[in-house]
DNA sequence: TTGTTCCAGCTTTTT
DNA sequence: GCTGGAACAA
């Protein structure tokens, strides 16, 4: 057979990570270092060479995106389907081995997934029906607990509280969130994770079956795992060692989310014949860059040790720029953003990645005022909009009537008369008698409990629901999700919204009805879902996948977060100030503070060609002006690779002359010698002026503070002589 | 039931 | 300083 086709493009060490014989390896993958690739041709050099069955493969990544990346790859590289592999994220996969042992697992059929939105909602209602005061018991800071226990395997049971009362309080809020879900028969996502891990470790046949259907798995981004996730994988694979990760250390920034880079030591003990490989070579960044982010990362403790390298030029300098406030930073970008645009750069090419979302909108209003398309990522993803959720909401009463969360959103959406009164008695009565609302419904409906005007709306609400039920049951899906939408009264209902809005929620719910139509129901052995069901657990889980759809040319804005796995030509990292980043609530913890520099090390290493940091002197933050000093990351980062620009002030003869006339047509308000004072820096003196208009910016020796160039315009300058 | 006003909160985000 | 959610009035 010939194989060469799936090795000869790969350099040394990642041809040793594909034709390692079958064992445990951690392959330590470098940003640009070509990890995917590594990943996709193990997978094909196993089925081709090695002659695996597509069938006992499988493959778990983080994201949709990852997953779908790889099965594209590993299908093109085989040329044939892929649907026999296992590959999906840890929660997809964890979703598919529920479904198909429900019942083993302790699940209702039809479970289905909720959100953190969705239990965000049921934690605040469990606290009103417990009438504890949610200004004392914050909801967001009970939901972090629970997500966290489940991060670490742990239930309600497991754990104690040794007389502290905050930990008794919210152990007995897990214990109440517990029950809620699954008499309403739904699975959070932690929970997926969690529940899969259980029902493997508890059900031996199982545990025995799917070890040996998987002769080999594949992790990608090990260093993210959390606890629960690398026990499954433990597991899967104990004592078959047949476990291939790839995962860099340097790039865990998701440890507030339970990842854990202790996982990768762990392995290396659970499995002590691993084989370690590392990829080193870069091919995505210039020297320059690749210098300053191995430079910077050498400054963390416990690493596994790595270092980039490239054999492709030095490339340029990274740019350094030091804004005078926010405001100029954005004009600084922009400006050379026209520049590069100028220069033939494509604008997809360009990326700005900030610490924090907040930071976009500067940039936004330049982008827009010059007229440069741009998309900000983040944000609410389509399938978490309120006219989605609410469809979705129906649909999901209708396959499970017990599915509380999704009958407190629709019950009164659009209104039809059933006012707080009702709906309170209705959930005190259904935790007395431990029953759904939708029972609670039926049971106070036939006691005649309720005055003839809340009974009618209520009955009316029955009757909708039936009615939809016996409609839906021969339609095809998106004629569901069509008729939901037309008979709950949605669109009637958002029609009345003003103009603008509601016909941009109409038109979500039109798409969610193509969506639908698009959907392709993943047709497996073994599967008993409904395509009802499906379309609504996909819903859930993959509610990114229609964001990413569009590959317009425009400058990419996002937070370094979500950079990660990406790369562009030219990159832009801005805000580079302690207390931004590094976050002001990384700074005192050693360990958090390891995680903000292996995020600027993330940033450093998308860019290809060109690099440019910035940070602002001062910064409105909370509408409160501050004045940061630069971010201890710039210190880090060898100065031969930097270079400093000053705006429109540089040493080329030419600019000068330019300066010096901009100085002129000054505002005149200040001159040289000035002594003024200043709310923060105190007293001080004029040395230099430059910029007009919202550029005017002046340089003052101050008596404290020493040598700052302010904006007269931001400075709110007193003249004291 | 809707519109207004007030008030807390405020890193990062995928599933 | 802005935003989203909750409390309140009409």
């Amino acid at each position: 057979m010939d194989v060469s086709s799936l090795i000869n493009t790969l350099n040394d060490a990642q041809r040793r990570a594909v034709t390692a014989p079958s064992k445990a390896m951690l392959i330590l993958a470098g940003a640009g270092s070509g990890k995917t690739r590594v990943l996709v041709h193990r997978i094909a050099w196993q089925i081709q060479v090695e002659g695996l069955s597509p069938h006992s493969i499988l493959a778990v990544t983080f994201t949709n995106k990852a997953a779908h990346e790889m099965r594209d790859r590993v299908e093109k590289l085989l040329k044939f389907p892929t649907q026999a592999m296992w590959i999906g994220t840890f929660h997809g996969l964890a979703h598919r081995i529920l479904r198909r042992h429900a019942s083993e697992a302790q699940l209702p059929t039809t479970f289905q997934v909720m959100d953190s939105d969705d239990q965000l909602r049921v934690i605040k209602r469990l606290l009103k029906s417990m009438q504890i005061d949610d200004k004392k018991w914050p909801p967001k800071q009970i939901q972090w607990f629970i997500n966290a226990q489940k991060d670490e395997g742990l239930r309600a049971k497991h754990l104690s509280h040794n007389g502290d009362f905050f930990l008794e309080q919210m152990i007995k809020l897990y214990q109440a969130y517990e029950v809620i879900c699954h008499r309403s028969g739904l699975v959070d996502f932690a929970e997926l994770l969690l529940k899969a891990h259980e029902l493997l470790r508890d059900t031996p046949e199982l545990l025995i079956f799917y070890r040996q259907r998987f002769r080999q798995v594949h992790v990608d981004e090990f260093q993210d795992t959390n606890k629960v996730q690398y026990a499954w994988l433990r597991l899967l694979t104990e004592g078959k060692d047949n476990l291939f990760i790839v995962g860099d250390d340097d790039q865990s920034i998701y440890g507030w989310r339970g990842a854990q880079i202790v996982n990768i030591f762990n392995f290396q003990s659970d499995y002590p014949n691993h084989e370690l490989i590392r990829l080193e070579q870069n091919y995505r960044s210039t020297a320059h860059i690749l210098q300053a982010a191995n430079q910077l990362i050498t400054h963390n403790s416990n690493r596994m040790g790595k270092e980039l390298w490239t054999d492709s030029g030095a490339g340029e300098l990274i740019s350094l720029y030091s804004a005078f406030n926010e405001r100029d930073e954005a004009y600084f970008v922009i400006d050379r953003i026209q520049q590069w645009l100028e220069a033939g750069t494509l604008k997809k090419e360009v990326a700005i990645l900030y610490r924090s979302n907040a930071q976009s909108r500067q940039f936004e209003e330049r982008l827009m005022t010059e007229a440069i398309p741009y998309r900000v990522y983040g944000g609410l993803r389509f399938f978490e909009r309120a006219e989605i959720k609410n469809a979705l909401a129906y649909l999901r009463l209708l396959s499970n009537r017990n599915d509380d969360p999704s009958f407190e959103r629709i019950i009164n959406t659009p209104t039809r008369g059933i006012g707080t009164r009702t709906l309170d008695s209705l959930r005190e009565f259904a935790k007395d008698q431990q029953i759904s609302l939708w029972q609670a419904t039926e049971r106070r409906i036939n006691e005649n409990f309720f005055s003839p005007r809340a009974a009618n709306a209520l009955k009316k609400f029955q009757a909708l629901m039936q009615d939809l039920e016996t409609q839906l049951q021969e339609s095809e899906l998106y004629e569901k999700v069509k008729l939901v939408g037309e008979k709950s009264g949605l669109i009637e209902f958002y029609k009345k919204e003003k103009e603008d809005r509601g016909e941009a929620r109409i038109e979500n719910l039109e798409e969610l009805v193509n969506a639908a139509r698009a959907f392709d129901y993943p047709h497996e052995e073994g599967e008993t879902l409904s395509d009802l069901d499906m379309f609504l657990a996909h819903a859930t889980l993959e509610s990114g996948e229609m964001q990413g759809a569009d590959a317009d040319d425009c400058i990419q804005l996002m937070t370094l977060h979500s950079a990660k796995g990406l790369e562009f030509k030219q990159v832009f990292m801005v805000g580079l100030e302690e207390g931004l980043f590094p976050s002001g609530r990384s700074i005192e913890d050693v360990a958090r503070l390891e995680e903000e520099r292996r995020l600027c090390y993330v940033g450093i290493t998308r860019a290809m060609e060109k690099l440019c940091i910035s940070y602002a002197e001062s910064r409105r933050l909370y509408g409160k002006e501050s004045y940061p000093s630069p971010s201890r990351f710039l210190r880090e980062i060898p100065k031969d690779c930097l270079q400093e620009v000053r705006f429109r002030a540089n040493i080329s003869q030419d600019t000068q002359r330019h300066t010096a006339k901009k100085v002129i047509k000054n505002s005149g308000l200040y001159h040289k010698g000035d002594k003024i004072s200043h709310a923060k820096f105190g007293a001080g003196t004029i040395l230099q002026l430059e910029g007009e208009g919202a550029h005017e910016k002046v340089q003052i020796k101050f008596r404290e503070s020493g040598l700052k160039w302010l904006m007269v315009a931001y400075a709110k300058l007193e003249r004291l002589s």
